[in-house]
Parts: C-alpha cells; sequence; structure tokens
DNA sequence: GTTACTTCCGTAGTGAGCTACGGAGTCAAG
DNA sequence: CTTGACTCCGTAGCTCACTACGGAAGTAAC
C-alpha cells in the first residue's frame, strides 16, 4: 500500500526491517537488496518491497541459508523454479539435521561431564577436566 | 611413554594429532600449546603430553568451546579448581540447548516448506518461497 | 537560514580460526 | 656431499557477515 509511495530514507527502511543501515548497504552491494534510482540532488528511497525483501533475507538466514545461497533463492523466485528451490531446502534439511545431532551428543558429554562434577566435588582432580582429556562418543 | 623421547617433530605432531602444522604454530601463538626449547642449531621436539594436549583443545572445541574458553580450562586445570571448570561447562550447556533448540524449529519449518514444495508441485508460485516471505513461529 | 541530523560513497577494520607464503636454516637418505 | 624434504619465523591473506570511518552533499525543524 505504502509500497507506491515509496516514502523511506535507507534510516527509515533500516528501522522498519530492523538492521543496520550498513547492512543494507552490504546487502545493495552482495546484490541481495536492489538499489532505487537516486534522483539527482536528492536521496534514495525505498518502500514496502523493500522491507519485505530485507525480511525474506533474514529469515532464511534464520533457516540456515548462507547469504549466498539466499541470493540462489532470491534469483529462483522470479524464475518460479520450485524443483531447485526444493532441492536446496533438503540439503539445508540435511545440514540441519546433522547439525542438532552433534549438539545432542555435545549436551549430554556436558550434562555427564557437570553431573560428575557435582558428586566428587572437593577431590583433587576435577572430573570435567578428565572427561575433556578422555573424549566422548 | 615415547613422551620421555619426545621425538616428534612439528609435522610429526601435526600427523598425531591430526591437525595442520600451520594450526599447531597457531596454537602456540596464542599461549595454548606451550613451545619447546629449540636446541642451538636444531630444531623443536613434540612428546606425547603435546599431542595429548592437542586432543583436548579439539575435544574442547568440539563441545562448543571457543579458544579462549580452551584456554581458561588449560589455566584451570593447574589450578584444579573443579568449581570454576563445572560453571563454565553449565554456561555451555545452555548455550547449546538453546542452539538445538533454535535448529529444532528451523528444522520443522524447512520439513514442511518441503512438504508442501511437493504437494504444490508444478504450480507458478512456489510454497517454498512463499513461506520464506510469512515467517515462522 | 542556520543548526543538526541523514545520506552517500568508498574503503578499511573486526573477530574467529585458521591457512598460505617466502626465504633461510636443518636433517636424513643414499 | 648432494638432494630433497622438513622446520623456522614473521607476516599476510582468507572466509563470513558485518561494522566503522570520514568527509561531502542533502534534508528537516525551528
Amino acid at each position: 500500500m505504502s509500497d507506491r509511495a515509496n516514502s523511506l530514507t535507507i534510516g527509515g527502511l533500516a528501522k522498519a526491517a530492523k538492521v543496520h543501515i550498513e547492512t543494507i548497504r552490504y546487502y545493495q552491494r552482495r546484490g541481495l537488496l536492489q538499489e532505487p534510482q537516486r534522483p539527482p540532488g536528492g536521496v534514495r528511497r525505498y518502500g514496502d518491497t523493500d522491507v519485505r525483501r530485507l525480511a525474506f533475507v533474514k529469515r532464511a538466514q534464520q533457516l540456515g541459508f548462507s547469504l549466498d545461497e539466499v541470493g540462489d533463492l532470491l534469483r529462483l523466485e522470479d524464475g518460479a523454479s520450485c524443483q531447485e528451490a526444493r532441492i536446496l531446502a533438503e540439503h539445508k534439511l540435511q545440514d540441519v539435521r546433522e547439525k542438532i545431532d552433534g549438539l545432542v551428543k555435545i549436551e549430554m558429554a556436558l550434562g555427564e561431564m557437570i553431573d560428575r562434577c557435582q558428586e566428587y566435588q572437593g577431590r583433587i582432580t576435577c572430573p570435567l577436566i578428565v572427561s575433556l582429556h578422555e573424549g566422548f562418543n
């Protein structure tokens, strides 16, 4: 709606999208966000499409896509290549699952170490340190 | 055992500990690994204690400790301060749990997106891209 | 119309954890 | 004793995603 107005300066866009100005400029340089025409002797204006695009980038990032991959996604958007987007997402899903598995192992190891530390409190050798020496799995 | 021999050159240590030579030198610069005396006109030699220390560092890293934190841990080791080590580990455990929670959310979101992509295959608008625009939670 | 904030733009710096480079010195095999 | 691999050392570069800086031009409020 207010998109046609394109009323935001870069600072307003930054606030609306909750990112730093420099991040916007950085995304423009990386080609993730287009730079609006600058009126001669004026200042660039942004609108809702830009706010939405920033939200898209941030959301994809949260989902574990790197900025390069976000770029791919944005290019797919125009091409409507659902197939390719799905393959990208499937790879990401696998990554995410592997990360979770690793972290769960770490969680268990840390938990055990802390428990043992609790039990043996006051002894000369800290079981946590010993565990670190021994390795896990 | 072969520790007293201290027979390894830096290359041998790197192989034994499965890290790059440059990583060893980097850890020495960071104070995580001590540099053995260099015999005049000779080459430094390393032993099992060094292999074990590298294993310690790598393991702590796997557990999500930064190299600075590993440094703390190594200092605690000598001081036998179990209490402090436990506090460090408890903080790390919390971090790890938060990371897991975030990733599980992402996992679900990605899974759903892929499912929808499957269903709607062939349509003009890719549901995966649409999801990315909508946000999750 | 003056003051004070923004924008613009390019370039440089940050942090974490390495990785590479280059030239001199050292060691081990044959 | 030569050849070729390895070590030493300092410094520079890398990746990722920003973040900061500085000076000129534009804009908004009073």
